[in-house]
DNA sequence: CTCAAAAGTTAGCCTTGGCTAAGAATAGTA
DNA sequence: TACTATTCTTAGCCAAGGCTAACTTTTGAG
């Protein structure tokens, strides 16, 4: 192994004070804490998509593709390449001119997404953050936490209200 | 307007309990969150690259391409490209088959990037998340917090620490 | 000083997820 | 019923950010 000589056996104890790498972070961990960032990026449009068709169906009665793009700020032609990919993905049922439901692999997708939006958002606002900040980064931070995290998230607001 | 009044008008008030959108969402508002969660997505992986080589000029004194594509966990090729891009966004200095270097701009960048990252980790730690996934989750959220959401958590742990 | 290993570069490919423009289907109204 | 406005679809474009494979430069060990 002539790569990682370097940048492991070279790497003395970290600088502390300068903000670097922390103490149990070594280069191959750091690797797969971006891997799963990256992975996590994949994944999150597709439910950001998933649970905005659940969240139409319940307001609307159905998800037409033009109030998913209105709702996401994207174009029409987007909303139907990605209604395609969903379709693929056995996460939607679509037929052409018809509007969109979810399979029930989509719902369960769909549900479990909304569930770790709101813990998100319950968090935020239990340690100070306004309601219009709280869902504004809400979305995007979802997607990011682990279950741990989320577990941790859920105790910590039940013993907030207690 | 024809397609507004379908999506603002026909709202009744949110159906409560369904954990669909919520009373001060429209769907403008949350095609903004959207477009906001689209542009953190692109500009965190520059982010990501601009920390990672902040980092490694701390502890090693230089940053090769070599260790960062160790780091992330992706290619020396990807990594090329990448800092090309860097370069032209005048965020790092870079010769070929030099090590990088950055500017001053992105110095700046860096060290606003860490010193999030910092909050987070402290936010989590404070609200019950142990530490090997506080800095896995961190690494994703970082991004996604606006400065108002921030400075609340570091409010949060300053009174915690108290 | 040589020369092989390591590092860096380049070219070309792929997928995602945006976009516009143009055409087809559907729906609502006269 | 006919016709127009809306919605949906399709085709083709683009940039980002991955990859592999092949090649060049640098480094360092003998």
């Amino acid at each position: 192994m002539t790569e990682s000589d370097r940048a492991d056996e070279e790497l003395t104890p970290p600088p502390e004070g300068t903000g670097a790498i922390s103490a149990h972070m070594t280069p191959d961990r750091q690797a797969s804490h971006f891997k799963r960032a990256r992975q996590a990026r994949e994944t999150e449009i597709v439910e950001d998509y998933v649970e905005l068709v659940a969240d139409l169906i319940d307001e609307q009665g159905e998800a037409r593709a033009v109030d998913i793009a209105k709702r996401l700020g994207v174009t029409g032609a987007t909303v139907n390449k990605m209604i395609a990919r969903l379709k693929q993905m056995d996460l939607v049922n679509a037929e052409p001119y018809r509007s969109v439901f979810l399979t029930e692999e989509g719902r369960k997708m769909a549900e479990a997404s909304r569930a770790r939006h709101h813990i998100v958002v319950a968090l935020l606002r239990a340690v100070g953050v306004d309601e219009a900040t709280a869902w504004a980064d809400a979305e995007g931070m979802e997607h990011r936490c682990s279950p741990e995290t989320l577990a941790a998230f859920a105790e910590f607001v039940k013993k907030q209200k207690a």
